[in-house]
DNA sequence: TTGCGATTTAATCAATTGATTAATACACTC
DNA sequence: GAGTGTATTAATCAATTGATTAAATCGCAA
């Protein structure tokens, strides 16, 4: 190999630093400098990599849209007519879903850029927007529309799904009001279970 | 009149000038001459008035913590056993969420805001808590547990709580991917009597 | 009007910011 | 081992930052 491994290396190392911090601090709120210490890396490596902060931004929303891709990855949908295959994939989905908010930590650090891009859009949230909610929107519409027996872009099924994934979704965004008024500090396997169970019967609507 | 007509006027300006730049850039993306500026006032001011930049900070939370209040102040609730009167009651409350959530331009730019102090929680997380997020929590799981026959602390209740609220928070926050599929630039009449419709089925299996 | 405290203003401060530079260290090929 | 392009480093730059200060202005009472 040539000297690329190592490049990569700190390319990589700099990805994760600009996660943390900016899903922590904010866009603004985080230094070039801070950036720099968390890699392990030189200020001057940012603008060898990433051209300037902005592109390290960028690069992070990407390795953001693939990780959340990555986890909540649609499965091969089942044959159109089968109606108890499609539930099936639904509710493992919407259970991914709630573990992966519920108990992933990435995902939290992951929230503030996130929701940054969703209040005022920029670049990086098309590359969210592609390469993460659409696929995800897309393939929990299908699985809906099958099981309501109407079309995927009904306004309706649209409207449905939405609600669905703002369900789970909350568990991450409103998880600090929700821990306080149920007096824990995380979310332990029972409250997974319960939020699962709860889902669940949210989905028996369908069948 | 006093020499406090006009200081309380600033003090006003600097404040809403704060809530639109704090949401719009969050706190280290807005500059105290940005707040200034907007606000037709000089920097000193801020200072005067807040003590210095985190101050005016925490008087936009606590501005908007009582505008959130204002907006969705818990109704004074029918006697505990008049079932009708109760899910009447929850319906009216839901509506003006859905209604808030969706056409009051406002809240739009409160969000970041919100978002960030649930993301890592500070003073001004606990001025939310305390005065907006708390009532209206209070306030539904005491109408679900009502109408589902269970104790207003019960978990159950808490989440199914959290999951009513997270369907039409999430028109707040998701709102940029779903006009995208639903290929609109804006929630109209139409489409938020839609959404209306839809959470008030979600309702009727507490009828 | 005069006086007095409250408020606003312009100027200035030290510190920090993102970016750039030239020099150096590195990995690999020939 | 010399040569070459890649990658890292430390030092420096101009610009911007939040905060402070002393002076000026304001509103009202005596």
């Amino acid at each position: 190999m040539n000297q690329i491994a190592n490049s990569a290396e700190t390319r990589e190392r700099l990805i994760q630093a600009a996660i943390q911090l900016f899903g922590e601090h904010g866009f603004k709120g985080t230094t070039t400098r801070q950036l720099a210490e968390a890699a392990g890396a030189n200020i001057g490596s940012i603008a060898y990599h990433f051209t300037n902060k902005h592109g390290l931004y960028l690069a992070s929303a990407a390795y953001i849209a693939d990780e959340l891709h990555r986890r909540l990855a649609p499965p091969p949908l089942p044959a159109p007519t089968d109606r108890e295959a499609s539930l099936a994939t639904l509710r493992t989905l919407v259970a991914r879903m709630v573990h992966t908010f519920t108990e992933d930590d990435d995902c939290r650090q992951w929230l503030l850029l996130v929701i940054r891009e969703q209040v005022s859009p920029g670049e990086a949230f098309d590359i969210l927007q592609a390469r993460a909610f659409q696929p995800i929107q897309m393939t929990l519409s299908a699985l809906i529309a099958r099981l309501t027996g109407r079309d995927p872009d009904d306004r309706r099924v649209i409207l449905e799904t939405h609600t669905l994934v703002g369900q789970i979704v909350f568990f991450l965004v409103g998880r600090e009001p929700l821990l306080r008024r149920l007096g824990q500090d995380g979310y332990d396997a029972a409250t997974v279970a319960e939020i699962e169970a709860l889902m669940a019967a949210q989905l028996a609507r369908y069948a």
